[in-house]
RNA sequence: GGGGACGUAGUUCAGUUGGUUAGAACGCUGCCCUGUCACGGCAGAGGCCGCGGGUUCGAGUCCCGUCGUCCCCGCCA
């Protein structure tokens, strides 16, 4: 038999009540957390989303009641009014905060029962995400959700609250907007009144953001929802939250201090002081460095000792005298066993002639000479292990393209691997060196760093031409502008100039995750125009998939920038956490499943005939 | 599209070289218990071993297929 809630007000959260509220009357509302059943006297821990508090019925004080709350049952919703009683000193809990007190009660309603769930939000044994993922209603009531959440709000509103200081205007922009084929696969939504045509949804509001610029909007802001169709990862999922923003008349380092600013003021939201500014580094030196656009700091990073051997020993060693030779130092890894350094070559990817050496052990066995030189190099330390790539003398010297860039080819496919393998060890002996850890101060380590000067285009070995590194709105280096200019028509050809032409694009990176990525934009049209023609588009084509962007253009638009921020990813990492399912209150699974709506689903034929849509039936 | 891991009670897991009736813990049900807080004690219920096929006298275990979840590569301007 339920109780109806009636007229009965909660005046207290379970997780609020403390020492100094003893003697007040309160009345608490909540689930039913865990029900300690002694005979004459029960005890149950009430449970929202403020904590818990415990509950006490004994005979003593009302036999009635008692006898009611002993159908109660886990999960089961409640409103309890009484009076908060200090503990006697020997049944204080000290590990709880409301641990000082519990309530004794006068009135119990029961609003609610429950079935049994298939797993209790109080266990400790985390359920399998299967399960977590059908009912999620249940799996979002455990604390370490309801915390996650919370700073998800408490991230995003700091965030907002500082933009809106800084003058930004919050503006939507439209879901259903138009298909752009190029970058990731759009959803695509049909159209009922135009049969035959389709809306696309945002895989970010790109040319909106744009538009408000040239619209005199200044500055803007959006915590928007974007879609790609892609493939998922434990950091990629089809629908995801951007912090877009976007400036008029900034350089790069007016939209970073806008940036560290909103960092700083999210970061401090959920407890954490970060350092600002970030350091900055060039694309190219990040690839000399660590081997990757996105370098972790937390790790140390690379040495290059070629000049540690003798001609004669990379004669012997098979070694490329002509490229990098790689030393990778992973610290207080310890002594390695044979085996475990032999595990070390199937962790390594080779690229275009890139090949990992004998270990530092191994080498200073043979080479004591070049062992101590890359040791002082490379500042070693005890326990610290030490592996080399380096480019294979057999697989050529690789100079077929010396092209305009400072790295080269075949530089690249030495520092990539490296690069890799670098994380790859970093992981393997994480426990060690005790770098990646998740909790406790370690967790702490945030390292943030702009990568900048990226490349302008990227050369597409499929395509055979080269494609824009970010995007086609991105602008290129003033300084640049003359090696667009001379390879504007040599889009097919791996020599260009174009190689050489670098962006003003910029990421923000946080311990190896890209967290955000931005740019200085074309707001000229003949600019505009030319990266169209090196991209290989003709004019008509430019002009079928932007028309309505590039006659924007040509009404006087600004000079402006900005950059967009993955929330979800920033929530991730604050929480600790290893997935964005766990910083997402209704994620989809690896093949972009709701398991708790159970969507997509296949949807009746009258529906699809209103769209115009025939569809074969498969198999 | 490719590679890998996993799937046994409501939940988390164990299950030997293929061999009688598939186990444990938690949870659940009933009884007992007035100071517990992961309460305790006694008793009990609960299994399409993901699904389909095959090998075998015999399959949770071996083989093939399939479905699902997770991780990675490709992909993500």
């Amino acid at each position: 038999m339920l109780d109806f809630l009636g007229d009965l007000r909660r005046t207290h959260m379970c997780g609020v009540l403390r020492a100094s509220n003893a003697g007040q009357k309160v009345v608490l509302m909540g689930w039913v957390n865990r029900r300690r059943d002694h005979g004459n006297l029960l005890f149950i821990d009430l449970r929202d989303r403020t904590g818990v508090t415990q509950v006490v019925f004994n005979t003593d004080r009302d036999q009635a009641i008692h006898e009611k709350a002993g159908a109660l049952r886990n999960e089961y919703v409640i409103a309890v009014s009484g009076t908060v009683k200090l503990r006697d000193a020997n049944t204080i809990n000290p590990n709880m905060p409301t641990g000082e007190v519990e309530l004794a009660v006068d009135e119990l309603r029961i609003l609610n029962e429950s079935k049994l769930p298939p797993f209790l939000p109080s266990d400790t044994a985390l359920t399998n995400e299967e399960t977590r993922l059908k009912y999620r209603y249940i799996d979002l009531r455990r604390d370490v959700m309801q915390f996650n959440i919370a700073m998800r709000h408490k991230v995003a509103k700091a965030i907002r609250d500082y933009l809106s200081a800084q003058g930004f205007f919050e503006i939507e922009t439209p879901f259903m907007t138009r298909s752009t084929p190029e970058g990731a696969r759009d959803y695509l939504v049909p159209s009922r009144v135009q049969p035959g045509t389709f809306y696309a949804l945002p895989q970010s509001p790109q040319l909106f953001k744009q538009i408000l610029m040239i619209s005199g909007f200044d500055r803007y802001f959006q915590i928007v929802r974007c879609f790609r169709d892609e493939d998922l990862r434990a950091d990629r999922q089809p629908e995801f939250t951007q912090i877009d923003l976007e400036m008029s008349y900034p350089q790069a380092e007016r939209v970073w201090e806008v940036v560290e600013g909103f960092l700083t003021a999210a970061f401090a939201a959920a407890g954490n002081e970060i350092k600002t500014p970030f350091p900055r580094m060039d694309y190219d030196e990040a690839i000399r460095l660590y081997g990757i656009d996105k370098p972790d700091l937390r790790l140390p990073a690379f040495t290059d000792v070629r000049d540690c051997f003798t001609p004669e020993n990379l004669q012997e060693l098979a070694i490329n005298a002509n490229l990098p030779v790689i030393a990778i130092r992973t610290p207080k890894v310890g002594e390695l066993s044979r085996k475990e350094r032999d595990d070390i070559k199937p962790m390594f990817h080779a690229k275009g002639g890139a090949r990992v050496y004998e270990d530092f052990k191994r080498i200073g066995n043979k080479y004591p000479d070049a062992a101590a030189a890359i040791a002082k190099k490379s500042a070693i330390e005890d326990g610290d292990l030490i592996v080399l790539v380096a480019g294979s003398a057999q697989a050529g010297p690789q100079t077929a393209m010396p092209a305009h860039r400072k790295v080269t080819p075949a530089e690249l496919a030495i520092y990539g691997s490296a690069g890799l393998l670098r994380l790859a060890l970093a992981q393997k002996y994480a426990e060690k060196h005790g770098i990646f850890k998740k909790t406790g101060d370690a967790a702490k380590d945030y390292r943030f760093l702009w990568v900048t000067n990226f490349p302008m285009f990227e050369w597409d070995e499929g395509e055979k031409q080269w494609m824009a590194a970010h995007h086609p709105f991105t602008s290129p280096h003033d300084e640049d502008m003359g090696l667009l200019e001379e390879g504007v028509e040599s889009v097919k050809d791996p020599q260009s100039t174009l190689s050489a032409v670098r962006a003003l694009a910029y990421d923000v990176v946080l311990n190896g995750t890209e967290l955000g990525s931005g740019s200085i934009r074309i707001h000229r049209q003949d600019i505009q125009s030319k990266i169209f023609r090196a991209l290989g588009m003709t004019e008509e084509e430019a002009k079928s998939r932007f028309g309505f962007f590039l006659e924007a253009l040509e009404y006087g638009t600004p000079p402006h920038g900005g950059i967009a921020l993955g929330l979800d990813r920033i929530v991730m990492i604050l929480a600790g956490a290893e997935s964005l399912r766990e910083v997402i209150p209704f994620p989809k699974t690896a093949r972009a499943v709701d398991l708790m709506v159970d969507a997509p689903t296949p949807v009746g034929e009258k529906q699809l005939k209103e769209l115009g849509i025939s569809v074969k039936k498969l198999g």
